[in-house]
DNA sequence: AGCGGGATTTTCT
DNA sequence: GAAAATCCCGCTT
């Protein structure tokens, strides 16, 4: 087992342990890292998850083992990042809705066009703040230039869960998780 | 503060 | 050919 295990577990699960994480990233020379504030779980049981309708070329990393990246690009010009999460050969994953700035904040904000939760709050505002594009999708979480490095669990009673944002199916399940009153998360 | 539309292209039916 | 796990800007209250 390696040190992400805690990432082998439901979806919304992983979702909820995922708060409170680092994503650290390797680019331009230098090394960015931002705090998880805010998650959406999705999986095989789940009409608006991409792996609903079984592996395609596009879901593939998702129906992979736990521990990679999964990028994907929409409405022709974002890219939006998720955490693989569950066993290998279902496919489960956790969207990274919102992070807060730990490390390379300027940077972050030089590549947004924009300071403050404006850098972040939004899951194709984390990939442009930190650079990451379908390039990245399929990267190795423990070795690759983006990494997840552990964190201590955030409390239950700091967490928020509603319903998930900007899909049209499953509309009602509750599978969205952020950290209570941190200025970073999209909306409440 | 809230609503509505436009941008822009990959992916799957 | 339509929809899309979004964002930004402008217009109206």
């Amino acid at each position: 087992m390696n040190r992400l295990s805690f990432l082998d577990d439901t979806a919304p699960s992983a979702a909820r342990r995922l708060l409170g994480c680092y994503i650290k990233r390797h680019v331009d020379g230098q090394t960015i890292t931002a705090r998880i504030v805010e998650t959406e779980a999705y999986d095989a049981t789940d009409a608006a998850s991409h792996s609903f309708k079984g592996e395609t070329k596009r879901t593939k990393v998702m129906f992979g083992p736990a521990g990679y990246l999964y990028v994907y690009f929409t409405y022709g010009m974002h890219y939006c990042c998720n955490i693989v999460v569950g066993s290998e050969g279902y496919g489960a994953a956790v969207l990274i809705r919102a992070v807060e700035p730990v490390e390379g904040k300027d940077y972050m904000e030089k590549r947004r066009g924009k300071s403050g939760v404006q850098a972040t709050n939004g899951p194709a505002k984390v990939c442009q703040a930190m650079n990451i594009d379908i390039a990245d999708n399929g990267t190795d979480l423990i070795n690759g230039a983006v990494q997840l490095v552990e964190q201590p669990e955030v409390e239950e009673s700091k967490i928020t869960t509603t319903s998930r944002i900007g899909i049209s199916a499953a509309k009602q399940t509750p599978w969205r998780f952020y950290i209570t009153d941190n200025p970073y998360v999209s909306r409440k």
